[in-house]
RNA sequence: UCCUCGGUAGCUCAAUGGUAGAGCAUGCGGCUGUUAACCGCAGGGUUGUAGGUUCGAGCCCUACCCGGGGAGCCA
């Protein structure tokens, strides 16, 4: 008989009375001598266990039930029956228990059936995606990326497999890792003693890739609405609980679009996957909201409910001025605002997301497109209560003389961008996007505190086990 | 990278410079349609590493390693 996921039993999809199997790992055991004994059991599929009931009739209950502790591997057959105990609708009257794995040295086995610290199951990645926890947040991460795709393929857009591996250090976004199969104890040189890169595997110097940005827009100004959904990397040495060295990052790129536009989408799209989040995992978001941050429900549902708010740079500054609040960094327009002004304008002036746009050209990146007011760009930021900045974005420079005039004022050679430039020489188009960094999300819709808690095996700096 | 706090049993944490303990987990026994079960007993320790001060260091000093929180940078 094939097993049948726990969560189609507990959802009443399987008529009691039914033979079933299931098919999972041990949460716990408690043993009644009215003769039997009571075995969590959970595969992963929802949030809860079910509960199977053992009877001491069963051939090898002395044996091998009696000795079943967390973690252990087992296959159970047996009746599905409506519980006569608190706490579960249903439970499997077991008629054979048949042990798949065992778990040696029980005592030392680190995953108990208690609460364990973040820091604890970090240094056990590969066991804690047994425990609570880090089910649901599996369960949620997947449900933010497949209704990431969902979104954007229900809107036209197409996935773009943009390279991991660059040769071209694009936006200047952060540290770069070095691609190489250069023999480290023995570098090639050119005459002048320079490290000689054209012996390297791709002939030229090349990394893994900051951001799928700048090759996205080439296929944006094609293939209208395109994004890209896949995993990024940065060297920078910032040791913190919202960055890692490996990060997923979703960008989607809008052809025939301003920046109003590439606002709306940000926002559609935001709402978009963390509704699905609350109507596919209520048990987990429960979860969530008990065990990790109080009110982290209550905030998802707020988050979704509510229309942004839309602020520019200079009104946001001019708010923050006649601030009652005391800032560590004090306001001025120019300066780039802090995640105290972030938070203060979404968490107490407007109470609800809101899109921050036209900042200060000085403090934004080149490819972001002038205004008219010659000092701005058409960049935007949205910022979310209780986490501060969560999407950045901006409209692209589509005018060749300013986009060369922007690449020289911020002292960058344009050799190396020739085809990025290229797309404002050949039909070009107003376009505009936004980069979210995926990881964020997640952290956002669980409460959860720690970007290393929300992805599987976590790289960080001096941290790369597993 | 900077600031700050920490590292003691499998886990979570105690321990005036003077015999290293508790709860949970594990094992055994008791009790029970139980559900973070409960009651009793037992085993379990090179106190992060290397030095130093002291009659005596988990505790004080120095260096290093690792981790948490915050900052900067960002996504």
């Amino acid at each position: 008989m094939a097993a049948t996921r726990i969560s189609d039993l507990l959802a009443g999809k399987i008529p009691t009375g039914a033979d079933v199997t299931v098919q999972g790992w041990v949460r716990s055991r408690r043993d009644s001598k009215a003769g039997l004994s009571f075995v969590q059991v959970h595969d992963g599929s929802c949030f809860a266990p079910i509960q199977v009931v053992a009877p001491a009739a069963l051939p090898n209950y002395g044996d091998e039930v009696q000795r079943l502790t967390t973690g252990c591997a087992v296959t159970v057959r047996g009746e599905l029956v409506a519980s006569q105990g608190q706490g579960q609708s249903v439970e499997i009257r077991a008629a054979a228990i048949e042990v798949a794995g065992w778990v040696d040295e029980p005592e030392t086995y680190p995953m108990q059936p208690k609460r364990h610290t973040f820091e604890f199951l970090r240094e056990n990645a590969h066991l804690r995606a047994r425990t609570n926890t880090f089910g649901a947040v599996t369960r949620v991460r997947n449900c933010l990326a497949q209704a990431t795709h969902r979104f954007f393929h229900g809107r036209g857009f197409y996935w773009i497999h943009t390279p991991i591996i660059t040769a071209s250090d694009a936006e200047g976004a952060g540290e770069l890792f070095r691609v190489s199969t250069l023999d480290l104890a023995n570098l090639p040189r050119t005459p002048d003693g320079k490290i000689d890169y054209a012996q390297d595997f791709f002939g030229r110097e090349s990394f893994l890739t900051v951001s799928g940005q700048l090759s996205v827009e080439t296929y944006c100004c094609a293939l209208s609405k395109v994004y890209t959904f896949g995993p990024t990397f940065r060297a920078e040495n910032s040791n913190t609980s919202r960055h890692l060295s490996e990060f997923w990052m979703i960008e989607p790129e809008l052809a025939f679009a301003d920046l109003a536009a590439d606002a709306d989408l940000a926002e559609d799209f935001l709402r978009y996957i963390f509704q699905a989040v609350l109507d596919e995992h209520p048990d987990d978001m429960a979860f969530f909201d008990e065990h990790v941050q109080p009110g982290v429900a209550a905030r998802l549902a707020a988050f979704v409910e509510k229309s942004f708010d839309r602020l520019t740079y200079t009104e946001a500054v001019a708010v923050l001025e006649k601030a009652q609040a005391s800032f560590e960094y004090p306001v001025s327009w120019g300066m780039d605002l802090q995640s105290e002004h972030e938070r203060y304008l979404t968490e107490v002036h407007c109470r609800r997301p809101v899109v921050v746009t036209d900042y200060p050209k000085d403090i934004k990146a080149f490819y972001m497109r002038l205004n008219d007011d010659g000092r701005t760009v058409a960049a935007m930021d949205v910022l979310a209560p209780g986490i501060g900045e969560i999407v950045g974005g901006s409209q692209r420079e589509e005018r060749l003389d300013v986009l060369d005039a922007r690449l020289k004022a911020m002292n960058l050679d344009p050799a190396p961008y020739w085809w990025y430039r290229d797309l404002r020489r050949y039909g070009t188009v107003p376009h505009a996007g936004f980069g979210l960094g995926f990881e964020r999300a997640v952290m956002y819709a669980t409460g959860v505190a720690n970007i290393r808690d929300v992805i599987p095996f976590p790289r960080a700096p001096k941290s790369a086990d597993f």
